[in-house]
RNA sequence: GGGCCCGUAGCUCAGCGGUUAGAGCAGGGGACUCAUAAUCCCUUGGUCGGGGGUUCGAUCCCCUCCGGGCCUACCA
């Protein structure tokens, strides 16, 4: 009987793009997808954008749009990469979606009823000026220890000692600079402690998590009574309200693991499945908390599967079965927490290119490559993946093209006119071992243990070839009398391939794909694996897959290790990232620099002319400390000379042959050295720290920027 | 400061209380020419981080030290 399986990545936040680092989970949990479904069960893989929170409200004023336009387009651009990298969502929603809001509600009113919220005053510093309060990260100030200058609102670097940020002397907003207030306001708590005697027994029974994180789990937090939880933020937030306590928000944290049953709404709504069906309302604590089947009776009810990174554990382990206990929903039948990604075995770093977006990597090389290092290097433990980089161009390029599709590309074009024999010939028993690998590979995949499947199958692949090699079709095709051996030897290696290319289909659906039009016998189930194709025809080879070169990976870091310059200041330092998975949290350090300044109608803005532009020649001006006489191309014969104070950030060559941003229509100015006819666009304090504006690939000259 | 994880061949990793510790890649030698300079055969290479202990026997279990990573920080 078919399992019925509702599966959710975590879900990216909007305040930045797709990276390699977030590929880890969605091409994971993508695999493991489609495995269940070539496996033949119900499966459905769901997921959506997380949207709300102070992140996306500071950012959204930054940019100057609202906080919907900004979520849009962010929400477009992930859809657009994954889709890239083959990542197939039956459903890909929005936090800020009406079926999430109307969830929340149900949810918390179930909440409220089992008497687990109580509000409490919390003091926090309010920036008066921009209107919000500012979490820890957002004030800086004097060490009241030690007087060390410039400390966050939380602790001090130099001396160590934590601290509320009303403590600080002198605090400042890095938001606008002002100095800011100390507000009360009343926030609301979940009780989680009374979940405590749940917690406990649903995290450490059956098989919902991994045995490492159960046990991380009782020794940090179970150990003692859990913390209160703060569920709510005052306004402004951008969030939903929360309904019975006006002026309040759901923090972001609330409705966001509530957005995997937002999603699964709309899915539902879009294909008449029935949600309760997917995430039926049962399970008491004793039902949950047992081991959901023995080993003789397979799951009859729905399993929900959430796969998130380590450092949202706690939301997904704690909090999340809380809430769901509560409002009486079923519980996750496993939560798959992996590790983060490295690269060259370090930390993902921006000046050293390794931060490389999912965009980027676009650029350069095919999403096939990824999607099988990453399966390669994937385990069921939480250990950190390590991508180096010359592995990543080794491994795709001997184990892909030159086992797996290699099989294909050298027999192929054998039996191009006869097809396979009628009859599947003796092979030594290649193609029966193979077929009983299948619940082996099978069984690995089951368990996430991608790295253990990708070596049982590069296994067959190494017995594969042998065999073409012993039999030597070359040799035969020269003998007329050993045309049907020929035949023969080709149906046993085109069988073999296609094995292999169903047990990667869930790695690699291109691939399998490809080896479905071969034979024009598309590969839909696990068990095309355990029957040998006979009397077909096969179709002219064409490249299915093509290598990659070190050149190729070392043209996406420099591509990267550009885009990270040209965003961000040299020197200062990165704040810590969010909550959330692998998101990214910029300095507020920037804007407190150079506050926003007042609001321009969008009639103000029409009037400035930027365009891009390409730039043909720059020259050092000797006599000039900053400036670099450059000469533009607006596309055509239409040039323009521009004097920019870029000197001390840019070398003249480096510059010739890339596209800016200029101000087009700026009232020429008359200069010691010349007369400079328009603006180059950068942003940075100056000196070295100047970073030119570029548009993306596809943009030409003459364009204007609106 | 606390905690977790890791340290096995040049690289990435498997393995496991018990014959002589494995694979892929890289390196060396040879073969082949169908194939995306792919493939096949042979081969070099390890005091399983160091030191103690338990055991008839330890890469595996325990302690400790060293090195690396991550998480969290008046709490875990």
């Amino acid at each position: 009987m078919p399992r019925q399986i509702l599966v959710t990545a975590a879900l990216p936040y909007a305040n930045g793009h797709i990276h390699l680092g977030h590929l880890v989970e969605y091409i994971q949990t993508d695999i493991w997808v489609r495995f269940q479904k070539l496996r033949g069960n119900r499966c459905i893989y769901l997921c959506a954008d997380d949207t709300h929170g102070t992140a996306i409200m500071i950012r959204a004023r930054q940019e100057g749009r609202s906080e919907e336009v900004l979520i849009a387009d962010m929400q477009a651009a992930h859809e657009r990469d994954f889709a890239a990298f083959d990542i197939a969502f039956d459903n890909y929603g929005s936090t800020n979606s009406p079926e999430n809001r109307q969830l929340c509600g149900e949810i918390w009113q179930s909440i409220r009823a089992a008497g687990l919220v109580r509000a409490a005053d919390v003091s926090q510093l309010y920036d008066p000026v921009a209107g919000t309060f500012l979490a820890d990260r957002f004030v800086k100030g004097t060490c009241p220890k030690c007087g060390a200058a410039d400390q966050y609102g939380d602790s001090c670097d130099k001396c160590g000692s934590t601290y509320s940020p009303a403590d600080l002397i002198n605090p400042t907003s890095t938001l606008s600079g002002t100095s800011p207030e100390v507000r009360s306001a009343a926030h609301l708590f979940i009780e989680l402690e009374k979940l405590h005697a749940f917690l406990d027994t649903w995290t450490q029974s059956g098989n919902h998590l991994q045995p490492e994180i159960a046990n991380y789990l009782k020794g940090h937090f179970l150990g003692e009574p859990l913390r209160d939880w703060d569920v709510s933020r005052p306004a402004p937030y951008f969030g939903f309200e929360i309904p019975d306590s006006p002026g309040n928000y759901w923090y972001v944290w609330f409705d966001a693991p509530i957005g995997y049953m937002a999603s699964l709404r709309q899915w539902c709504d879009k294909t008449g499945e029935k949600f309760e069906s997917w995430w039926p309302r049962e399970g008491t604590i004793n039902e949950s908390a047992q081991p959901p089947t023995s080993n003789l009776q397979p799951p009859t009810s729905p399993e929900v599967h959430h796969f998130i990174g380590k450092d949202i554990t706690y939301f997904h382990t704690l909090f999340w079965p809380g809430m769901l206990k509560t409002a009486g929903y079923q519980l996750p039948e496993k939560v798959h927490i992996h590790g983060f990604l490295t690269v060259n075995g370090e930390k993902m770093s921006k000046s050293k290119g390794t931060f490389v977006r999912a965009a980027t990597y676009l650029n350069h090389l095919d999403p096939s490559f990824l999607r099988y290092y990453y399966a390669s290097k994937l385990t069921p433990r939480v250990d950190d993946l390590d991508m180096n980089l010359e592995e990543f161009v080794a491994k795709g390029n001997a184990d892909l093209v030159g086992k797996v599709v290699n099989l294909a590309s050298r027999c192929a074009g054998f039996v191009k006119t006869t097809g396979l024999s009628a009859r599947y010939p003796d092979d030594g028993g290649l193609f029966a071992h193979a077929a009983a690998e299948g619940e082996a590979i099978a069984a690995a995949y089951e368990e996430c243990d991608y790295n253990r499947a990708m070596r049982l199958i590069m296994a067959l692949a190494d017995r594969a070839n042998p065999f073409v090699e012993e039999n030597a079709p070359w040799n035969l095709k020269k003998d007329p009398a050993q045309a049907a051996r020929l035949q023969e030897v080709c149906t046993v290696a085109l069988n073999l391939f296609r094995q292999l290319a169903v047990y990667l289909a869930p790695v690699l659906p291109r691939l399998a794909q490809q080896a479905g039009e071969l034979f024009d016998r598309p590969i839909t189930k696990w068990t095309d694996a355990s029957e040998p194709l006979v009397d077909v025809p096969v179709r002219p080879f064409q490249h299915m897959l093509k290598r990659v070169t070190p050149e190729e990976v070392q043209k996406m870091i420099e591509e990267s290790r550009e885009e990270a310059a040209a965003t961000t200041p040299a020197g200062l330092p990165l704040a810590p990232p969010v909550p959330s998975d692998t998101a990214q949290q910029d300095s507020a350090a920037a804007l407190a620099a150079e506050p926003l300044t007042s609001e321009c109608s969008i009639d103000d803005f029409a009037k400035v002319d930027l365009r891009v532009a390409r730039i043909l020649s720059a020259e050092d001006v000797p006599e000039a400390r900053k400036l670099l006489k450059l000469t533009v191309s607006l596309g055509g014969d239409v040039k323009r000379t521009v004097f920019a104070g870029i000197k001390a950030a840019y070398q003249p060559e480096q510059l010739v042959g890339r596209l800016v941003i200029i101000v087009a229509n700026l009232a020429p100015r008359q200069m010691k050295f010349g007369l400079s006819e328009g603006m180059v666009c950068a942003s940075g304090p100056g000196g070295a720290e100047v970073y030119l504006l570029s548009p993306d690939n596809g943009a030409v000259p003459g364009q204007r920027v609106h």
